[in-house]
DNA sequence: TATTGAATAT
DNA sequence: AATATTCAAT
């Protein structure tokens, strides 16, 4: 009896499955048509599929008991994938949201299971924990091992969640005691992690650059609670200044200008960090790539492009359209952002 | 007043 | 260099 049922269930499961993976595929054709625009997607999607496959077809008959759910406790890996299409899957297909969760979910995974990075990207899992909150919390002590797979999965499933709550109410202490104790004193510096610095990209781009996007926009599409804007504005008028044309303070001498951009919704952005290296398929907007180039964010650690300090979060730089075409393989790749169209300070598509 | 960008200050 | 704060303009 029990044995029917559970077969029964797996049955079922696995029809869902197959009906998921055609969603899925049928996703994928759609999304292929951007593959410029939207190579991530597509990988993630084709993953996604290559996953499920694999997990379904064979184990039937072991599977019988072992484990029937196909996309519940799924192992590992795809368990986050699959939820997370699945999310995005219900939330029909709003392609801001995807993008997004694209993002996030691309960096969780290099940040956790790409198997070649060594010192740098130490650096960047414990940052990638640290800034589970973003913030910087005061506890660089605890071992990384025990808490990574702990933190991870919670971080994984109510990411979001976890990041939008304000630091000073979920036991830590924030800058807030402080400031309030002390009137006159300064704020507590607000440390901008690679991740919140990540965010802070995605909202520019759907903004449509640093250029038209606003500190409080900014503010309100990053979500991250706690977040002043005036510390938005601060870290824009930073990265504007970084961001502008590399004239004077780039000493580069023989630098050969072989960064390869990409620009992305008004945001120029070295390809190495738009499409993660890690593309999969054609997704590679226009192979130009140099193999070696790794990204700040996820698996890569590529040399600073033109002016930049490796460690520096600003990788990119605005480049306002002009045909003088110094750089040699530029890739323009134009991304139909929303806030493209509708900004009533749209003066930066201004030429020279 | 609220927001913003630039200039300063730390 | 990276944030915070101040200032003037809108």
């Amino acid at each position: 009896m029990i044995k029917k049922l559970s077969n029964m269930n797996y049955n079922q499961k696995r029809e869902r499955c197959g009906q998921y993976i055609e969603a899925l595929e049928e996703e994928r054709r759609k999304i292929h048509v951007f593959q410029r625009e939207l190579p991530l997607c597509l990988d993630l999607v084709t993953q996604a599929i290559e996953a499920c496959k694999r997990e379904v077809p064979e184990t039937t008959v072991e599977n019988a008991y072992g484990q029937p759910e196909c996309s519940e406790q799924t192992t590992g890996e795809c368990g986050p994938v699959l939820e997370q299409f699945l999310t995005i899957k219900d939330s029909s297909t709003s392609n801001e949201e995807e993008q997004e969760e694209e993002d996030d979910e691309l960096d969780d995974e290099h940040g956790n299971h790409d198997p070649d990075k060594d010192s740098e990207d130490k650096n960047m899992k414990s940052d990638w924990l640290k800034s589970v909150q973003l913030w910087n919390q005061p506890d660089p002590l605890l071992l990384k091992e025990e808490r990574s797979q702990r933190e991870m999965m919670e971080t994984v499933v109510n990411r979001d969640e976890s990041m939008r709550k304000d630091p000073a109410t979920s036991g830590g202490d924030g800058r807030k005691r402080e400031a309030e104790k002390d009137g006159g004193g300064r704020k507590q510096r607000r440390c901008w992690s690679s991740q919140l610095h990540r965010r802070f990209l995605n909202a520019l781009q759907h903004l449509g650059g640093p250029h038209v996007a606003t500190p409080k926009q900014i503010r309100e599409l990053m979500k991250v609670d706690g977040l002043t804007n005036d510390e938005v504005k601060s870290h824009l008028q930073k990265y504007r200044l970084h961001t502008r044309r590399p004239s004077q303070p780039a000493p580069n001498s023989g630098n050969s200008q072989t960064q390869h951009f990409v620009v992305v919704g008004g945001l120029w952005v070295p390809q190495s960090d738009y499409s993660t290296g890690k593309t999969t398929g054609g997704a590679t907007a226009s192979g130009t790539t140099t193999t070696t180039n790794t990204g700040i964010y996820g698996a890569m650690a590529a040399p600073p492009p033109p002016q930049w300090p490796s460690h520096s979060n600003f990788r990119s730089s605005i480049i306002v359209e002009e045909g003088s075409g110094s750089h040699s393989e530029e890739v323009v790749v134009r991304c139909s952002s929303p806030a493209m169209s509708s900004s009533t300070r749209n003066h930066y598509v201004k030429k020279n």
